[in-house]
DNA sequence: ACCTATCTGATGGCTG
DNA sequence: CAGCCATCAGAT
């Protein structure tokens, strides 16, 4: 049995040889507990020779030895011993001394920290949160800056309340005037747990610490807080929940919170900060309340998202604490399934150092099903079923866990006590439940709890938002688990498992289709644990949903050798439309929605009355409906460049339009689009055009030095991607490049190989129009209007040239052929286009001008 | 350092 | 040089 402990935990960490813990009093002041850091693996007691028990017990590397039930523990003076008996001095697994002994490790890489949090029962309390935003001398570059190189001007600390609880403001500028603003900062921060900053990581947080030891500024350790990145968290987040690309376009804090609460930060040059405190008064105090207005941004886009409150929920679950780390799926699972490995008295595996040879060599395995969409045009009345939590269901049906896993007969009968996944054949024993199977169930079941918790409280109040959180945090956790267990990386890792887990899926949807089709329906597409269906009605749809569930699945689990099924589907909606352009790409609008449809009518707070479906009856006005009225409510956009962060804004405006035409004006007439079409391609061709609407962004996925050009067949280098180009000259400008940061760029010209990009900062409102219609506007627009309005056999010729919709495609002149004794640049010179400021004099100016053109206007300073 | 499936765009090589 | 294919990277 764990220790009761009553004090909750505010953070911990490794100071020499003890774990510090800290806490706070009744009163709210911060009181440390310390222990021996406990550096342990441990060993299943078989394996454990004499001899090697005798190493143990006489090693001076080894604190001490315990035998626990079916295993030893042995506690290392310090983490260099433990992994230098698993790995070998040098990492070389032929020196490895666990290896000639016989010997595997269990939970050898488990730190202090966790160890204590999962065997103690401790709690975690909920950090005491502020807010951080600093503004440094802009003279400095970011890169310079990041490494303590640029003075402090201002800071400031802003509360959940959105409250200025501290600023700082450079008064002169020399070392012993920093020196006053940074201590005043750590002594404002001493009151708070947990300190939150945008890219915090990646600057605030290094350059507070730098430039402390520089001025020779007293503060306290640092590893006293929970120093708490908001970007990745809210990145990673967001990028499930975000409505449309614009909110993954940047992750800049400005553009973050322009597109999430329609706030941003204030009028004011960040390249010019020096400056503005240098001249003092009116135009420093500007500084200063810009620094507060963005420090007051973190905490509305909390309020906003509850990300960070979400985080907490699961921290506290996971006995966690709540840094940027602890927002990582694999902590997260591991702080929950220590804790249950501990109640159980049973270890995992060391986790696996997996170098990247190992990740060559990983081989995938086998995931979900996506079927090839089985529609064409606008489709009308698609029903659509899915499993709930389709994963975690059959984790517990088949008892599925990486220690419960049996022999069994590949064919014929299964094992006595034992089930068998459907198309891996993997065995699992019934009982007793598995690890991962309970964890899963735990959280189901406190999840439920939390939702009905939280629908029995008042909405709004703070009670009924806790609830809402927690019960979101255990959804984030149930849903990474199948995630974890199939990663390599994780100490849970097994992919027999985890292709049993997505296969016996991809079996559940096929039995499903087939049973469908039996009845007459037509299944159109499925993923993963979807179905779409079509040709059926309302109540026969439900009829064969409510019969899977009472008959067809548990006679299939039953077959599979299961005592148990979690297995369910639900019948989710009813599209009234329906358009796919491709596996995972569509676009739709329900007629109803888990039976609610909108009502014609609009209720005492403007939005539609609510149509009961089974009774055809709205809830606001009463009225009796035979179908259901037209729908009212937002399309529903899956997979569309509409959704994407890294497709130029003009291309997913002209989409939008269109699904707004198709899905909320109910157009089903071609020719309405060609105005739509047609009006585009001239702004983009003819007007003065944003550089916010034409520039393209792409993250870079690893360091930039690690972006090689790949070689040409002639041993010549390639041309790298252009956001990579793109990244090269930032850099050489003094700009911060990291990975995941986001480049923006625009084409400059596109009609020479390769195309000449550029950064976006360098626009100056000129760029190569014919590319930008022909490769990155129209054809996300053009593909879907292909699959809203294909042509059909028998349709007359007028009507297949209506749904011809190359006919809007091609813009750019064909290039005349380079005559003889005519240079080629000369060739391509000549005037096209009139009036449209095409690329053709940039196509020029990247070979050599020809013409007396001021540089800027046709060559960005830095195009590659 | 959570999985796989899938689509799209940029690029280079080849072909007619 | 257009059209096709393969490959890679990025995004969902």
């Amino acid at each position: 049995m764990p220790e009761l402990n009553p004090i909750k935990f505010v953070n911990g960490f490794v100071d020499g040889a003890d774990l510090v813990l800290l806490y706070r009093n009744a009163s709210g002041e911060m009181l440390a507990r310390r222990r021996k850091a406990e550096w342990s693996s441990f060993y299943r007691r078989a394996d454990v020779t004499a001899e090697a028990m005798r190493s143990f017990r006489n090693s001076s590397f080894v604190l001490g030895v315990s035998e626990e039930g079916e295993w030893v523990r042995v506690r290392w003076q310090a983490p260099e011993w433990r992994s230098a008996v698993r790995e070998g001095k040098r990492g070389d697994e032929e020196e490895s001394w666990e290896r000639r002994n016989g010997l595997t490790s269990f939970e050898a890489d488990v730190t202090p920290e966790q160890r204590f949090l999962a065997v103690t029962g401790a709690q975690v309390a909920k950090p005491r949160r502020v807010f951080l935003d600093i503004e440094t001398d802009c003279r400095v570059q970011p890169v310079a800056a990041r490494q303590g190189k640029a003075r402090v001007l201002c800071w400031c600390l802003v509360d959940d309340d959105e409250r200025i609880v501290a600023q700082g403001v450079l008064e002169r500028e020399d070392d012993v005037d920093e020196r006053r603003i940074l201590e005043a900062l750590w002594a404002a921060l001493d009151p708070y747990d947990q300190v939150v900053a945008w890219f915090g990581d990646g600057f605030d947080f290094p350059v507070i610490r730098q430039r402390s030891v520089t001025v020779e500024a007293r503060y306290k350790d640092p590893r006293r807080w929970l120093w708490m990145d908001f970007l990745p968290v809210y990145a990673r987040m967001n990028a499930n929940a975000a409505e449309s690309g614009d909110e993954k376009e940047s992750m800049k804090l400005n553009d973050v919170c322009m597109s999430r609460i329609g706030i941003g930060k204030h009028d004011f040059d960040a390249s010019k900060t020096y400056e503005a405190w240098a001249a003092g008064g009116e135009s420093r105090a500007r500084l200063v309340e810009y620094c507060a207005q963005d420090t007051k941004l973190l905490p509305m886009l909390n309020k906003k998202t509850g990300f960070l409150d979400v985080n907490d929920a699961v921290c506290s679950l996971c006995k966690l604490f709540a840094d940027t780390r602890s927002a990582d799926p694999t902590q997260f699972v591991d702080g929950f399934l220590l804790q249950l490995a501990v109640e159980r008295g049973t270890h995992f595996a060391t986790r696996a150092r997996y170098s990247k040879e190992d990740q060559e060599r990983h081989e995938k395995f086998q995931g979900a099903v996506v079927t090839e969409p089985k529609v064409s045009g606008i489709e009308k009345h698609v029903h659509v079923a899915d499993f709930s939590g389709m994963y975690p269901s059959i984790i517990q049906s088949f008892n599925m866990s990486p220690e419960t896993k049996r022999p069994v007969n590949i064919n014929g009968p299964i094992a006595d006590g034992c089930c068998r996944a459907p198309v891996t054949r993997v065995g699992f024993a019934n009982s007793p439940e598995g690890i991962l199977p309970e964890a899963v169930r735990r959280m189901r079941e406190k999840r439920a709890s939390y939702q009905k918790h939280q629908a029995s409280l008042v909405a709004g109040t703070s009670e009924w938002a806790e609830a809402g959180r927690l019960s979101a945090g255990y959804k984030v956790l149930v849903n990474s688990f199948y995630g974890v267990v199939g990663s390599p990386f994780s100490r849970y890792f097994d992919r027999q498992v985890a292709e049993s887990i997505s296969t016996t899926g991809v079996w559940l949807i096929h039995k499903t289709d087939a049973e469908a089709e039996r009845r007459g329906m037509n299944v159109v597409y499925n993923d993963t644990d979807s179905a779409f269906v079509k040709n059926v009605s309302r109540q026969d749809f439900a009829e064969f949903v409510r019969w899977s569930n009472a008959e067809l699945y548990p006679a299939a689990l039953r077959e599979c050798g299961c005592t148990s099924n979690f297995i369910e589907i639900a019948y989710e909606k009813e599209f009234e439309r329906l358009v796919m352009v491709s596996k995972k790409r569509y676009v739709g609008t329900f007629a109803h929605y888990k039976w609610v449809a909108a009502c014609a009518c609009d209720d005492a707070k403007g939005r539609p009355g609510k149509i009961d479906v089974r009774r055809m009856t709205c809830d606001a006005c009463g009225r009796q409906w035979d179908d259901l009225p037209p729908p009212r409510g937002k399309p529903e956009i899956r997979g569309l460049e509409y959704k994407r962060g890294d497709i130029i804004r003009i291309a997913r405006g002209l989409q939008l339009e269109v699904i707004d035409l198709l899905m909320r004006e109910l157009c089903e007439d071609p020719a309405r689009f060609v105005p739509v079409i047609e009006r585009v391609r001239k702004r983009v061709l003819e007007d003065s055009l944003a550089i916010e609407d034409i520039r393209k962004s792409a993250a870079l996925r690893k360091p930039l030095h690690e972006y090689k050009p790949k070689a040409k067949a002639d041993g010549s280098e390639g041309t790298e991607q252009a956001h990579v180009r793109v990244a090269r000259v930032l850099k050489a400008r003094g700009e911060q490049i990291l990975v995941d940061t986001k480049i923006a760029y625009f084409v400059v010209d596109a009609s020479v190989s390769p195309m000449v990009v550029a950064p976006a900062s360098d626009y100056a409102g000129e760029c190569d129009r014919y590319y930008l219609w022909e490769d990155l506007v129209y054809p996300p627009t053009q593909r879907l209007l292909a699959a809203a309005f294909p042509p059909v056999k028998g349709m007359t010729s007028g009507e297949l040239v209506a749904r011809d919709w190359d006919r809007f495609l091609r813009v750019r002149p064909k290039k005349p052929r380079a005559r003889k004794g005519v240079p080629e640049a000369l060739a391509r010179a000549q005037p096209r286009n009139p009036g449209s400021a095409g690329p053709s004099r940039l196509a020029n100016e990247a070979h050599g001008s020809l013409f007396d053109l001021p540089v800027m206007a046709v060559r960005p300073q830095g195009a590659v």
